[in-house]
DNA sequence: ATGTATTATATTGTGCACAATTTCTGTGCG
DNA sequence: CGCACAGAAATTGTGCACAATATAATACAT
């Protein structure tokens, strides 16, 4: 039961951070847990979770909200993220291990390829694991769990305010900002790290609360429900398949 | 009822960053409920939102615990604030506006007179909100929630580690701070910044989970949750006075 | 006496029924 | 037609009783 309640909580929050669910739907408490087949009390309590991780505005006595990020919190999650990045940056310019060097370095080959052959998913989903690797190498594991909670509302965002067609991610950029790092001058890496964010920032067009999709949001986690459904039952299969 | 939820919050969380609770002890809900005169889910909630905010250490099945900090974590928190007020430092430098500096500098004098007459305990508040202070001025109320975090988990550890003797708070050097602020070049800005936080955590002294105080939990709590009534009274007859 | 199984106790976790609140809907009135 | 207002419907919030779990105490065997 404790782990489907992870599960539940990974669905909606995966669901939400791709885009998919309309800014400012509700999200009924008795609908999903129809779908999801628990009890309200435990859709309630992931849909508290979700709200005081800022992925969804609950207000008492009205419910939970798909958030509607608007343009100015747009700035200013990137305002964060170059204030705490730029931090990063900072503490680890010149600090950097063989291994953790040797590390980025693969990431950024991946990344390069990856953006060559066209694949646009795997590349977004590259470009942001490259900051949390760094955050990663702090070794804080504080800092790491805030730039989790930056990227995913990151990721929020560009699903809301970026054209589909842009986002060929500007992966040159992570090249620079490795070689400013391997260097042991702080300063430069903080600035390319600055002028990194700044770059995606302009890469965000504003809007007037386009609807983007007006499906049903129960109707879209029910997709993804099954769909996480079947996942797990495939590797429990698996799993006792490898226990004879 | 919802306020007295909040405060509920409000007293634990005080008692808790003031280190008047010995680290592992147990708070124990039906206990709780019965000094603060409500069912036993509204301490509930309140001890899991404390758990995220990781002032307690809830476990599944267990209950929720006073943090017992390690001196390893101590130095993960320290790292964490030169990471992130680096950050802030950086972003700061050369770019305080003027009533900003002005603050910053009429909160240094105020920080220098109540040391000056030894009030400790003002002492200590005031050096706390000048990081805060700075924290506000970058803007971003997500930072600013996070250092919040972050000083609140400092003056935890401070309440642990810190022989009560010492703690003449290193004023002097939120000046030397302030006036690499005021001028554009980042690089010092950060570096005082950095020194500054690593003065502060080599007065940490590491010991052995020396039992602080082995009172009992629920006593203190009900001491500081009869004080928290009384004031709350207090206010309230106050406003009703001026209301008419 | 010591280690182990077993019951007893204390504490947390959960489902459910109902209360409180908000939102929707229709109706009467100007 | 617009607007205020009462009632209905939908939704969230809460107390309570009981279930699940962990810890302590006890009995028992070796």
């Amino acid at each position: 039961m404790r782990e489907r309640e992870e599960l539940i909580y990974q669905t909606i929050a995966g669901t939400l951070l791709a885009g998919r669910l309309a800014p400012g739907s509700q999200l009924v408490e008795a609908r999903l847990a129809q779908i999801f087949g628990v009890t309200r009390e435990r859709v309630r309590k992931v849909l508290h979770r979700l709200g005081h991780e800022r992925l969804l505005d609950v207000i008492v006595n009205r419910g939970a909200f798909v958030a509607s990020p608007t343009f100015a919190e747009a700035r200013e999650i990137y305002e964060a993220r170059r204030i705490v990045e730029g931090g990063i940056a900072g503490r680890l310019a010149g600090r950097l291990t063989a291994v953790q060097a040797a590390a980025l370095r693969v990431h950024a080959k991946r990344e390069l390829a990856a953006l060559k052959r066209g694949d646009r998913a795997v590349s977004i989903r590259l470009s942001g694991e490259f900051h949390i690797l760094l955050a990663e190498f702090t070794g804080s594991g504080f800092v790491l769990r805030e730039l989790q909670e930056l990227v995913s509302r990151t990721s929020m965002l560009v699903a809301f305010f970026e054209p589909a067609a842009a986002s060929a991610c500007a992966c040159e950029e992570h090249g620079e900002i490795l070689r400013a790092l391997l260097d042991t001058d702080t300063g430069r890496a903080i600035k390319s790290m600055h002028t990194h964010l700044s770059l995606i920032e302009t890469r965000l067009v504003p809007r007037v609360a386009t609807t983007n999709s007006i499906v049903d949001p129960a109707m879209e986690l029910r997709r993804a429900w099954s769909l996480a459904a079947k996942t797990m039952r495939k590797q429990r299969r698996a799993a006792t398949a490898h226990a004879r």
